[in-house]
DNA sequence: CATGGGATTGACT
DNA sequence: GTCAATCCCATGC
């Protein structure tokens, strides 16, 4: 994937995202979801401003921006619009598709559904963590985005866990896909398809 | 320097 | 359905 790719209006490039492949060392996976977030809308972390840690979120696009939730969980972004814009999408699922036996062992079970369904549970099947924050993700960076095949029809919803700006349906998930997480946006109650 | 709030998950009632 | 775990960082004293 090159720059130029990431370097579009954020919702463009998450919607674009779903399909593509994330592959970090031996594992790698397909994204079956994505959520966008922009400086000019408080749920982004770079609303506040540039700070230590949001410098990542306004520097040049293409880079993985990743962050620890809850004291726990590391959630796993792509910077994008250009340098100086505060934008970037979450990944927040993928399919398995190389390295699933590490993932496994890397998760503690089994079910394939279960080992990317969810933004800290990818990061923890691929083995990123904290210290991928800033690195490259076209291609001479540990984390790598590969280009996807023909569109995936998507569906469309508000974003998850958030508490502000939870109205924008800015999450886009791989319509019918069993490795999207919790709660699945449905074509029937209010989410549309693209 | 102390405090509080998460872009979550998994275990338990 | 409810709830604790746990830590980085922004904010306030």
């Amino acid at each position: 994937m090159d720059a130029e790719f990431f370097a579009r209006p954020v919702l463009q490039v998450a919607r674009d995202l779903v399909g593509c492949t994330v592959r970090h060392g031996a594992a790698a996976g397909v994204v079956v979801e994505t959520e966008a977030y922009h400086d000019s809308e408080p749920a982004c972390h770079a609303h506040i401003g540039l700070t230590a840690r949001t410098h990542v979120l306004f520097g040049p696009p293409g880079r993985a921006y990743v962050y620890r939730s809850y004291g726990i969980h590391a959630l796993l972004n792509a910077v994008c619009e250009p340098e100086g814009v505060g934008a970037a999408v979450l990944v927040r699922a993928l399919e398995p598709t190389e390295g699933i036996e590490l993932m496994r062992a890397r998760r503690g079970v089994e079910r394939l559904e279960e080992l990317c369904s969810g933004p800290g549970k990818l990061t923890q099947a691929l083995g990123v963590g904290l210290a991928d924050n800033g690195t490259s993700l076209l291609g001479d960076g540990p984390i790598v985005v590969e280009p996807r095949g023909p569109a995936p029809a998507l569906a469309v919803g508000p974003r998850v866990g958030i508490t502000k700006a939870a109205e924008l349906p800015w999450r886009f998930a791989a319509a019918g896909n069993r490795h999207v997480s919790q709660p699945r946006p449905r074509h029937a109650s209010g989410s549309l398809e693209a």
